[in-house]
DNA sequence: TTGCAAGATGTTATGTTATAACATAATGGA
DNA sequence: TCCATTATGTTATAACATAACATCTTGCAA
């Protein structure tokens, strides 16, 4: 077993960590060709599952993007709000959300092990720009 | 304002709800090509784009791929259960759920507007049937 | 009744996202 | 050293989705 890929993840975490918003693979594979054009789009997918396996990364399954954990702790299901405004995610942990998610799902014997919770909306900043009605 | 394409909608519907998990608009597109042989993928993203409007069809964004709604009031966020063994999708209603995770994102001024909430795991049916270990 | 505006549908092409399959190379242990 | 194992590179293609424009329907008004 190597060490080889870290350097490359962590090119890849350090570019989506740079930002607030989501970026898909191929926007990621465009920054990074700057400096490796000859990397192809298995080589970022191979990047994003392990660092997502390690928790430094959540895929946005409503936007077939990817962003950076934005937590201390990257063990534990999140909930991502959206932006549909300005793109800008936000990340929040509720484990008394999941205990009451993991009831309700319960009561028909399903066994959970993988939550997507995502919320799309408008942020407090884009919200309070808008006019009322 | 036709209502031309309400009978193509109806058919897309009629052939998710005789599934009971998810199919892909590739899927739609083979089944439906059956009885007529010419429609292109425009055709089946418009029938379901116009479904989901009405409530009727979801999409689970975490498998592209696409359900009829199983509830009988078609206006509701819906939480999908997603068997990762069988297949199988089963839709709960949870407000009070949805109040709280609203509370939790409203925190830091978050408007939501729409909810993905998607649990995989394992159905009862499918886990009584493995082994424990 | 004809002609037209508006919107639905059909059609072609292409854009975007993701992975299969196999070749090559690095690593560590026998 | 040599081999087994696993990572990485490479090529090609699969899977998902929509842009752009052509065509057809429909209802309405002159």
């Amino acid at each position: 077993m190597s060490r080889r890929g870290e350097t490359f993840q962590a090119q890849v975490l350090a570019v989506l960590s740079s930002r607030d918003g989501p970026l898909s693979a191929y926007d990621l594979l465009g920054e990074l060709r700057e400096s490796n054009p000859k990397i192809a789009p298995p080589t970022i997918y191979r990047a994003l599952a392990a660092l997502r396996e390690r928790g430094r990364v959540h895929r946005l399954e409503s936007l077939n993007a990817f962003i950076a954990c934005q937590c201390e702790n990257h063990q534990h299901a999140s909930i991502l709000s959206i932006c549909d405004d300005c793109g800008a995610v936000e990340e929040s942990v509720a484990p008394d959300l999941l205990e009451k998610l993991a009831t309700v799902i319960g009561k028909s014997g399903f066994a959970p092990l993988r939550h997507v919770i995502e919320v799309h909306g408008v942020c407090a900043e884009c919200g309070a720009g808008q006019a009322p009605a």
